[in-house]
RNA sequence: GGAGACGUCGCAUAGUUCGGCCUAGUGCACCACCCUGCUAAGGUGGAGUUCCUUUUUUGGGAACCGUGGGUUCAAAUCCCACCGUCUCCGCCA
């Protein structure tokens, strides 16, 4: 949710972010005719009330024989007030309608356009190339007997995999590597539940034009979540928390589900788009003067992650029509993937500064004084698609991969994974 | 799944019988000040959240007693539904 103060001071602003995101902008001059007309709503019904509670007492003090005059006088008021109730709660109603369909407002820097108006910050690390016919992810793992797509099908359908093996064992390395590089920058492990409520699935702002692409139990009415994000942001809704020691983080550990849909025919090969995969995510509540520093810190984390593994990157900033709308600026870590001889998402991390958390009512109270929201911020910190750049960059002439360093310790020192007869 | 009890301003509790004296009392913790060599104790005062408002400052008003409805001139209090917690039983392990 837009803060409605930026809305009624600065809508200029507003209207500016929404042209970067190539959205209507006329919606700014309806959310604010909207919020008039809500205050004045409220205004009015307060002050009937206020007749009222002040009427309440008179009825209360008085002697038997005056009661019911008071009564009866009374009855008109109580049928104004309820009516009033109803048209503020109505027009407040219309005001979070509009005022909701609203986008964060970009932060400065971040390109206008859409999916491919990218600006690419930095590339790192060397291209591999090889002296033979690199084989894709998927023809390794196969002779790896590190990914098994027939029976994952057989089982539960297209885009469902199983990792056996080396690949299985893999993941849960990276996630190790990813969960104590997290707990060394001082991270709090958490185990999210994957199953939550409507109301913390809208408050996250994931029902909004992407909702055909979250799995939705009708019977229990809970959503299966596609990122942890989801239950990390959840985890202090309703809250005042205390930022006096800096930033609260939180590393979350999930399975997450996708639909995928609309995107038939799109990556049908191998586990780059799937139904089902694990991530482990970093999530922050933060004062919104240190959000951008904060986004700083998880893209730095991200990138050293990718380093230590030996990948080979490009960080962009993501546009602003691409952007989602929580997020007020995004940054993609894409890793080199040679057998598509481009760069592929392998992180994704945004700044939602107070737009989610506003939603979610959490806050923190500066120097003991009044409450200010708090500003979120998310991104991924390891993913079973990691592999995928993992086998590719790494493989050999025949068909082995090796480990990187980092790895090697949650592989019992395993430095080539090698192919099974 | 069945039966019962409960949900109050950070924590703990009073208030619900019988609607209006509840702008929700008390204790603990908290903050400021006072007092007494120090500490402990004691005294005085303060303090929640959100929203509205032409409050310059000191303001004014409204809402919030798990959530949402209802009854009523008036609801923490009465009625209904839902959510949650606890106890017992059943089921599963």
């Amino acid at each position: 949710m837009i803060d409605p103060q930026i809305l009624r001071s600065n809508p200029d602003v507003v209207r500016a972010s929404l042209a970067a995101r190539r959205d209507d902008e006329s919606v700014v001059d309806r959310a604010i005719a909207a919020d008039l007309a809500r205050r004045d709503a409220i205004a009015a019904f307060e002050t009937l009330r206020a007749e009222q509670n002040s009427h309440g007492k008179l009825v209360a003090a008085a002697p038997k024989e005056e009661k019911a005059a008071l009564v009866a006088a009374a009855q008109d008021l109580a049928e104004r007030v309820k009516a009033a109730d109803r048209a503020a709660t109505d027009a407040g109603e219309e005001f979070t309608r509009i005022a909701g369909g609203i986008g964060n407002v970009i932060i400065d820097g971040v390109p206008a356009g859409g999916e491919e108006d990218f600006v690419t910050l930095r590339e790192v690390g060397t291209i591999p190339t090889f002296d033979f016919e690199p084989r894709d992810h998927l023809e390794l793992g196969e002779m790896l007997g590190a990914i098994d797509i027939a029976r994952g099908v057989k089982v539960s359908g297209s885009r469902f995999y199983f990792l056996s093996g080396i690949g299985a064992r893999l993941e849960i390395a990276l996630m190790s590597l990813a969960l104590d590089r997290a707990l060394a920058e001082g991270f709090t492990p958490l185990i999210t539940p994957t199953l939550v409520s409507p109301a913390i699935m809208q408050g996250t702002g994931f029902l909004g034009a992407h909702s055909d692409e979250i799995y939705y139990l009708p019977e229990d009415e809970l959503y299966l979540t596609g990122t942890s994000e989801v239950a990390l942001a959840g985890f202090h809704s309703e809250e005042i928390l205390d930022l006096s020691a800096g930033p609260k983080r939180y590393a979350g550990w999930s399975t997450c589900y996708r639909r995928e849909a609309g995107s038939y025919g799109k990556d049908t090969r191998g586990i780059l788009r799937v139904h089902q995969f694990n991530k482990l995510e970093m999530f922050s509540y933060c004062a919104p003067a240190d959000a951008e520093a904060e986004h700083d810190r998880l893209v730095g984390w991200q990138e050293s992650m990718l380093q230590l593994l030996g990948l080979s990157y490009r960080v962009i900033d993501v546009a602003a029509g691409d952007l989602g709308s929580s997020a007020a600026r995004k940054f993609d870590i894409e890793a080199w993937i040679p057998t598509q001889g481009t760069y592929r998402e392998l992180t994704s991390t945004s700044n939602c500064t107070t737009f989610q958390a506003r939603r979610l009512n959490i806050r923190h109270r500066p120097d003991g004084g009044a409450t200010e929201t708090v500003a979120t911020l998310n991104g991924t910190l390891a993913t079973t698609r990691w592999l995928v750049a993992l086998l590719e960059t790494h493989q050999n002439s025949d068909g082995s991969v090796t480990i990187p360093e980092a790895l090697r310790p949650y592989l019992g020192g395993l430095a080539v994974a090698e192919p099974v007869s």
